[in-house]
DNA sequence: AAGTGGTCTAGACCACGAA
DNA sequence: TCGTGGTCTAGACCACTTG
């Protein structure tokens, strides 16, 4: 049955998450039959829980033996957040100022090698800031056919925010590029730190559900205030 | 039935990623219905492939309309690789040579902020190569415990291969923390490019299956060597 | 040998999309 | 409305670990 609001491995995931904080690093955790039998489900169900619990890093499982609880762990799975998004979950404000936004028109390309290819797109440069304090340059090109008369909103709200709400488009992935560079003067000013200094460059290609090209954008962000951190498996 | 040597699932998606191949992008694919009822299995069976060719990027599904083949994406998803695994990726010859190696004891500590606590643990220094060129700085921490006798191994082959086959302890997942850095004097001589280029620092803390922490390390790459793609979701 | 997780089945009903 | 994917069930057998 499918009737719930919320899904039933996700509500028993939630209930055995607070069973397992009382239990002790590698304690096992009750069999699945046991654990179907006791909440009226089936085994499956029962799987996807714990499978959903695994993938959190709060247990590991061993066949033939049982589920163990795993010690606790820092990181967790990279999520795909908005600058706003990892600014709420580090309890910063987030504000933004915008520092240039045109439209490119048609062959002509930027000199940040994310080059517009036939078709008209906007180019917007914008300083995020967490707490006022610079944290973040970005610029992003976004086609104009996708979000026509953009350049006219509100930019100093979340980007994602907007194609979501006023143009229907969700960035559902995004791959990555990430190179470490020497700030030049121009970026430099803009954060506030010395020329010369160590950061990280981010190139972001975002993709809806259907896996159409939404959004591009360039974030440099400085070494001593950011932590790239992650999780990978086998 | 699981008695077949590779799982079925497996075996279906590799299937169905033949046939998609053939389509062109966003033409649909067969319904889980028809693929089962063709396949002989059932339709949970054929969900499970056609999670695996998702994950992949291969498709995208709407609920209540069918799954469709995806725009192809460069990006993979993330995987554990050790650096002998990435080179043959790449197609370039590995080698190492050990810079030195030595243990080291109880409260003493390195200068590089990956402190050994209350144990003994073996510190090894390595230069990796891939076609003769040098590509990594490798600094890595393995307790005593862990690995008795490393130090006596053949350090220039993959420290993950050995940990597994000769001490049983497989890597099978790791958090890493990564940092743009400005490459110091000694680095730089190593690597042989010019001091103050613009490099990342990658930390990494492996553990095994039950979460224990198997190996640390540091790694220094070039920034012109090296690229660091990733997909990520919501 | 007994008990555990791992995989698979056949069938049911729900939620959503397109016509 | 009909066909699609999404979730769930009850039960089966296999593969593995442990006593």
């Amino acid at each position: 049955m499918a009737k719930e609001e919320v899904r039933k491995q996700f509500r028993l995931a939630d209930l055995l998450r607070s069973e397992i904080s009382d239990l002790a690093v590698n304690e096992p955790i009750p069999g699945e039959r046991a654990l179907a039998e006791r909440f009226g489900t089936s085994r499956v169900t029962i799987r996807q829980a714990l499978a959903l619990l695994q993938d959190d890093g709060l247990i590991y499982t061993v066949h033939g033996a049982g589920s163990f609880v795993a010690p606790p762990r820092v990181i967790k799975q990279m999520k795909l957040l908005s600058f706003t998004q990892e600014m709420k979950i580090k309890g910063l404000k987030a504000s933004t100022k915008v520092i240039s936004s045109k439209l490119i028109e048609d062959d002509e390309h930027a000199t940040d090698d994310f080059i517009v290819v036939g078709e008209p797109a906007y180019r917007i440069e914008r300083l995020r800031f967490g707490n006022l304090e610079p944290l973040s340059f970005e610029i992003t090109y976004i086609n104009q056919s996708i979000a026509p008369d953009l350049i006219d909103r509100d930019l100093t709200k979340s980007l994602y925010h907007i194609l979501e709400t006023e143009y229907g488009q969700e960035v559902f992935s995004a791959d990555e590029h990430l190179l470490p560079i020497i700030v030049d003067s121009r970026i430099a000013k803009f954060m506030k730190i010395p020329e010369g200094s160590a950061a990280i460059r981010i190139q972001r290609t975002g993709y809806n559900i259907r896996g159409e090209e939404v959004e591009r954008s360039i974030s440099i962000r400085q070494a001593t205030r950011w932590d790239f951190k992650y999780s990978i498996r086998i």
